[in-house]
DNA sequence: ATAGGGTTAG
């Protein structure tokens, strides 16, 4: 297992970070008296329009209001924050489509492109790219790994596959990106016999490279097949291909990953004996790895060491940490390595925050994962649909069913638009009261849900349609019934 | 959007 190591490690390059700008252009626009007359910025004010209009309203609105200055930037944001409102979301890139004196760029197609492929909208699909190309703006490589993805996430890679092998015919010739591209998509989503076939096809023709072995054996590692990963790595050798500290980093997790505890820390030894370059990610891994197998004592040992060895924790390894406390040691502890990395000057990201209000509701402790979201926005941190679906689901746990109901309503006028988990867990919440009048609410929760393109399970519409027939709602019944029979012929919706 | 670390609860 340490031939790999013989090998001398590239230079590791450091990575530039750049922190993107927070600061959002306002507009002036004021909606309605009715409502705040804090100014709001012109995305959430276009979001509400779309939302709130017809088709006839949204026409006048998009295609001849001359307040709003469309440009590529506004496009895309207003796209971001209809993410989960698809049908809303293609149905107001169609119409500026049509716009007099606005053409949409090469990205704003990308994002309907992503957006149709969510809804497994595949007609939309193609017809935007065809689009596209007739507007000499693409289809570009980014485009394919979109589309591939889409296909994938569907349940389709073989459909990836073959739209990889015919991007040519759209415009856009392979190269060994492209194909790193879809190799890592289809190990990604675990289709890594798919990938490592059409890796042996093809890695000849597109001259595959240390990236490429690298994302295979990743695939490897990420279904806990570590000899695999070995032999794909012994192979990269053999053609002269030198190892970086990316691919030990992959073998390190890939330990970690299959349970092979021993093997992983023998490995870290090995690293550091033939003196590779360690860094943070190296630390990371282990300190996540030894976390969760719950050997809390030598994670925080391997996190106080890494400084000795002029290594600085990264948020993401204090985010390790802070997760393996709460689900392996005490909420409390998590929080007192919080406490600590914001006095050292780390700003918690969405990820920190999302794990200890996670780790507060578990421990039982409602009112401290509340306030935590509330204080977050002062870490310039908006609560994500993520953790809506954590405290809503918390909430209605504990039997606190107004509570969740009230983050729901609070995320809609957030600008968090609620997934498809937020409505599962809405309607399962439904029916724990036995209140015939939560049975009416789920049935309008799956009505607003169809509406947003989210399609239910059969179980859901069943269950919803049995609480409502006990409750005497015959002809609530009846629409639901009709709803779910002019859903028979669309396609499931998938989470994020 | 070409590779490695940190959310996802049966």
């Amino acid at each position: 297992m340490f031939t790999l190591l013989n090998r001398t490690s590239a230079k590791n390059i450091p990575k530039l970070v750049t922190k993107p700008s927070l600061s959002i252009p306002c507009c002036t626009l004021t909606t309605s008296p009715s409502e705040p007359l804090l100014p709001i910025t012109q995305d959430a004010y276009l979001v509400n329009l779309i939302l709130k209009s017809d088709s006839e309203a949204l026409t006048r609105e998009i295609l001849h209001n001359p307040i709003v200055g469309w440009a590529p930037d506004l496009v895309n944001k207003v796209l971001k924050l209809l993410w989960n409102h698809g049908p809303k979301a293609l149905q107001f890139f169609k119409l500026l489509d049509h716009h007099p004196n606005y053409a949409h760029s090469s990205s704003s197609f990308d994002h309907a492109i992503d957006i149709a492929g969510r809804l497994r909208d595949y007609k939309t699909l193609w017809t935007l790219v065809a689009r596209m190309r007739s507007c000499r703006l693409g289809p570009n490589p980014k485009t394919f790994a979109i589309i591939s993805e889409r296909y994938v996430s569907a349940g389709k890679p073989d459909r990836a596959v073959k739209v990889f092998l015919s991007m040519h015919i759209h415009g856009c010739p392979q190269d060994l990106n492209s194909f790193n591209t879809i190799l890592d998509v289809l190990c990604k989503s675990n289709r890594v016999e798919k990938a490592y076939n059409l890796f042996k096809v093809c890695k000849g023709r597109f001259k595959a490279d240390s990236v490429s072995y690298n994302i295979i054996a990743n695939g490897w590692c990420r279904i806990k097949r570590t000899p695999k990963a070995l032999e794909v790595l012994e192979e990269m050798l053999k053609k002269g291909l030198n190892p970086s500290l990316a691919t030990y980093n992959i073998m390190l997790k890939g330990y970690f990953r299959a349970g092979q505890i021993k093997e992983a820390w023998e490995f870290f030894l090995q690293m550091k004996k033939r003196k590779c370059e360690i860094d943070v990610v190296t630390y990371t891994t282990l300190v996540h790895g030894f976390g969760v197998v719950g050997e809390i004592k030598r994670a925080q040992k391997v996190f106080n060491e890494m400084v000795v060895e002029g290594v600085l924790p990264s948020v993401a390894t204090y985010n390790a940490l802070i997760q393996v406390l709460c689900k392996k040691d005490s909420v409390e502890n998590a929080i007192v390595v919080f406490e600590d990395m914001v006095r050292k000057g780390y700003m918690p990201n969405s990820i920190t925050y999302t794990v200890l209000i996670r780790g507060l509701c578990h421990a039982g402790e409602m009112e401290r994962a509340v306030e935590l979201m509330n204080r977050m926005k002062d870490d310039e941190c908006e609560p994500n649909v993520q953790m809506y679906n954590i405290i809503i689901r918390y909430f209605c746990d504990a039997g606190e069913i107004e509570k969740g109901l009230n983050f729901f309503e609070k995320m809609g006028s957030e600008n968090c638009l609620p997934n498809l988990d937020t409505y599962n867990i809405l309607i399962s919440a439904m029916f724990l009261r036995k209140k015939s009048d939560d049975l009416l609410v789920a049935g309008k929760l799956l009505i607003e849900m169809v509406d947003r393109g989210f399609l239910p399970r059969k179980f859901t519409f069943n269950r919803v349609l049995d609480g409502l027939l006990l409750t005497g709602n015959q002809d609530f019944a009846k629409e639901i019934l009709s709803l779910q029979s002019r859903c028979g012929g669309l396609p499931r919706q998938i989470k994020l």
